[in-house]
DNA sequence: GCAAACATGATTTTT
DNA sequence: TCATGTTTGC
């Protein structure tokens, strides 16, 4: 097989060039991930590298996953040496290896924002300050950000030149004390203590930058000044460092990611090689055209002109409605309209949005349906409180310095044990310097000031119990010792009678699920890997494209997606460019342009772009103006669309009866509601043939006027008394044969 | 220690 | 509007 084959000329020189530093500008839809994929592939066939030498680092699991599929594509089982992963990933093996010289022991746990939270709250608690005087929330972003940058708290209060700075800085320094003494890291030092670790130790240094003789990074805009500081340290011996970025798609400086490290490479590299990409085989030529005339309006940007030899297509269709409901309206019709005709089915299509509330207009439009569709983001399964708990019980097994964790599970299940005695354990263990848990050990062993005897006997009951577990941990498999802990502890029966007990347990069960793939290591070893896996996990890796289910998606997500259709809701000022962006004016306003652009890039065949003139905005409602976004498209490019066959006023007001009517009928909140609807319990698929009368649960009588195949499933054009003609589909309607 | 009333503040969230 | 966190009363 000839890995050039099918490149075009700038791909296969991306792909040639291996001596040096490589700097590939790649535009949307430019075959970036096949230019990466091919170039590994080169590295290892035509020039001879071994594939361990070889690091492919990419900001997400879902993009390393996709990555090691298409490699193994290529070249079998020999991509199994490749390292390739999220650099919080590849920084955390790193750390388990060499971490100890920077306080970390193998056994480390991984923080995330929550438990970040918490443990700020406490530090803010030990230096005796106001937490509504200092929002944990904005302390904990100005530490990420202080990590970004690579600053230490030493660092930090050195240049602080405000009150708050200094405030921040006292936080900042307690808190990596507090880190260290629970032997846990958080996101942001995972990359941070990597760089320490390489600055303290030249030799580990040299081990890994002798070992990977080529480093490739992906989404190279998106990259922090660490992030960048441990690329250039780990690529410093063989310099043949290839980035991979598009500036133009850079929607995270939020997150304190830095086009300036684009630039930096250039200025750093002065012998780097430039690649363009800038065909596009995603397209049509139309809407290309329209997002580039959006983007170009950005000042201080490298000049790329994409251009494809796709079809022009079909123009971009600007579409105006009075509200969110009837927006979400037009997006149910026509998606019914095209998946009739156009052979587009509706997981062809993807409705994007800036803000996740807006989600839910569309979403009660599609459950109104009976149309399925993949809402992404929401509610991580990681997070939920049930899921959390169990993981905080293992942890602390792993760990049990893990001071968040165990705070967390002192106080579930109810045991007698609450605030108070937390607080007062918590304060022995920050007075004496020992862990919360030497401190409960002191506490039932009955050292130091005693305790009331009700509340003594919890102390040791907990504190045995833990202790148990931590034997049985060595002993037995991880699915058996999570059952254990799940039953001694009493938090099977505690959450399984809570109100949504029922989903709950559900929910512990499926992450029992993931323990399986675990459980087969030998006693005592399969926790640690589990917990990592479970830490840098997230379920945006689980996006999905299902042919029968539209997605919902935000338009920070969907980059690195495509679709066939893409709907575009809200594009107002306010919402898309947001108003937060606009209040001090500056580079807000040109990243929300290029989350404009990356939405329009996601379409492949149609963009539509929609606006209202009224939109709810926390309960009270605002005229709403179209985004200035879209004058900036040329007017040969733009067809306006309205709602379609509803004549404005009436189509609002039984829009609104429809609506209330669902949610009084029921009597649960439409969240509950929409909920629920999102996984229908299994119902007998019904034969229906044209004729046949059916009953819809909520639209009423009517007639099968037509039937036909979607996918696996079956689509039923009904025609009801009261509520018309609508398109179900089988398995999804609530219909039954009358 | 816990449940219910009350207050608050709401962009985006790769790990 | 509505979810989340904090205060208050038992």
């Amino acid at each position: 097989m000839d890995i050039l084959a099918g490149l075009n000329p700038a791909q296969q020189e991306a792909v040639k060039h291996i001596e040096g530093p490589l700097l590939i500008l790649a535009g949307p839809g430019s075959g970036k991930t096949r230019v990466i994929t091919h170039r590994i592939a080169y590295l290892i066939k035509t020039c001879g590298v071994s594939p361990r030498r070889i690091m492919a680092v990419t900001f997400t699991n879902k993009a390393a996953r996709e990555m090691k599929e298409r490699l193994e594509k290529l070249l079998g089982q020999v991509s199994e040496s490749l390292t390739v992963g999220t650099f919080h990933a590849i920084c955390a093996r790193i750390l388990r290896q060499d971490g100890k010289v920077v306080g970390l022991e193998t056994n480390f746990v991984i923080y995330d924002e929550e438990d970040q939270q918490s443990l700020i709250k406490q530090c803010l608690q030990d230096l005796n300050l106001d937490p509504k005087q200092y929002n944990p929330q904005k302390i904990r972003n100005a530490i990420s950000f202080a990590k970004s940058q690579h600053m230490t708290p030493a660092k930090f209060a050195g240049e602080s030149r405000s009150y708050w700075d200094e405030v921040v800085a006292r936080v900042y320094e307690r808190y990596q004390e507090q880190l260290g003494q629970s032997n846990a890291a958080d996101f942001d030092d995972l990359l941070m203590k990597t760089v320490q670790l390489f600055e303290k130790h030249p030799d580990t240094l040299e081990k890994y930058q002798s070992r990977y003789l080529h480093l490739l990074v992906d989404e190279f805009q998106d990259t922090n000044i660490t992030q960048y500081n441990l690329i250039r340290m780990l690529g410093g011996k063989h310099r043949n460092i290839c980035v991979v970025g598009d500036p133009d798609q850079s929607i995270y400086s939020w997150r304190f990611a830095d086009i300036g490290n684009i630039l930096s490479f250039e200025k750093d590299s002065p012998d780097a090689t430039i690649i363009v990409l800038e065909q596009n085989y995603r397209s049509t030529k139309n809407i290309l055209e329209a997002a580039s005339s959006i983007i170009s309006v950005n000042s201080r940007r490298k000049a790329k002109k994409l251009w494809t030899e796709n079809q022009t297509g079909a123009p971009m269709f600007v579409v105006k409605t009075y509200n969110e409901q009837d927006e979400a309206q037009f997006v149910v019709n026509e998606i019914l309209k095209l998946t009739g005709s156009d052979s587009i089915k509706p997981g062809d299509c993807a409705v994007m949005y800036r803000t996740n509330a807006q989600s839910r207009a569309i979403e009660e439009a599609f459950v109104r349906y009976g149309m399925k569709y993949k809402l992404v983001g929401g509610t991580k399964f990681y997070q939920r409180r049930e899921v959390k708990d169990v993981i905080a019980y293992l942890r602390v097994i792993h760990n049990p310095f893990d001071n968040i964790s165990l705070s967390r599970i002192i106080k579930v299940p109810g045991r007698g044990i609450g605030q108070r005695t937390l607080s007062d354990l918590s304060n022995r263990a920050r007075d004496n310097n020992i862990s919360l848990f030497a401190a409960m050990k002191a506490a039932s062993e009955g050292r130091g000031p005693g305790f009331g005897s009700r509340i003594k006997t919890a102390v040791t009951g907990l504190y045995r119990m833990i202790n148990d577990f931590i034997v049985e941990s060595q002993q037995i498999g991880l699915v058996n010792l999570m059952d254990t802990v799940l039953e001694k502890s009493g938090y099977r029966e505690h959450i399984r009678e809570e109100d949504d007990g029922e989903e709950r347990w559900e929910n512990i069960l499926e992450l029992r699920t993931v323990a399986l793939d675990f459980d087969s290591l030998p006693p005592g070893e399969g926790l640690s890997p589990f917990l990592e896996q479970v830490s840098l996990v997230s379920d945006a890796d689980e996006i999905e494209n299902r042919e029968d289910m539209t997605t919902l998606i935000t338009l920070h997500q969907a980059k690195g997606l495509e679709f066939p259709v893409v709907f575009i809701v809200g594009i107002e000022e306010g919402l898309l460019p947001h108003r937060r962006s606009m209040e001090e004016g500056g580079d807000d306003l040109e990243e929300e342009r290029r989350l404009c652009y990356v939405g329009i890039t996601r379409a492949e065949k149609h963009v539509y772009l929609l606006h209202t003139a009224r939109r709810s905005i926390f309960g009270g409602s605002s005229e709403s103006t179209p985004s200035r976004f879209l004058a900036d498209i040329p007017e040969h490019l733009i067809e306006s669309k309205g709602l379609a066959g509803i004549p404005e006023q009436q189509g609002k007001r039984s829009e609104r009866y429809e609506r209330r009517r669902y949610e009084d009928e029921e009597g649960v909140p439409i969240t509950t509601l929409l909920a629920k609807r999102q996984q229908p319990p299994l119902k007998e698929i019904i034969d229906l043939n044209p004729g046949d009368r059916v009953r819809h649960s909520k639209f009423g009588d009517g007639q099968v006027i037509g039937m036909r195949s979607a996918g696996e499933d079956k689509e039923v054009i009904v025609a009801f008394e009261g509520a018309g003609v609508k398109k179900l589909l089988l398995s999804m309607a609530p219909l039954e044969k009358i």
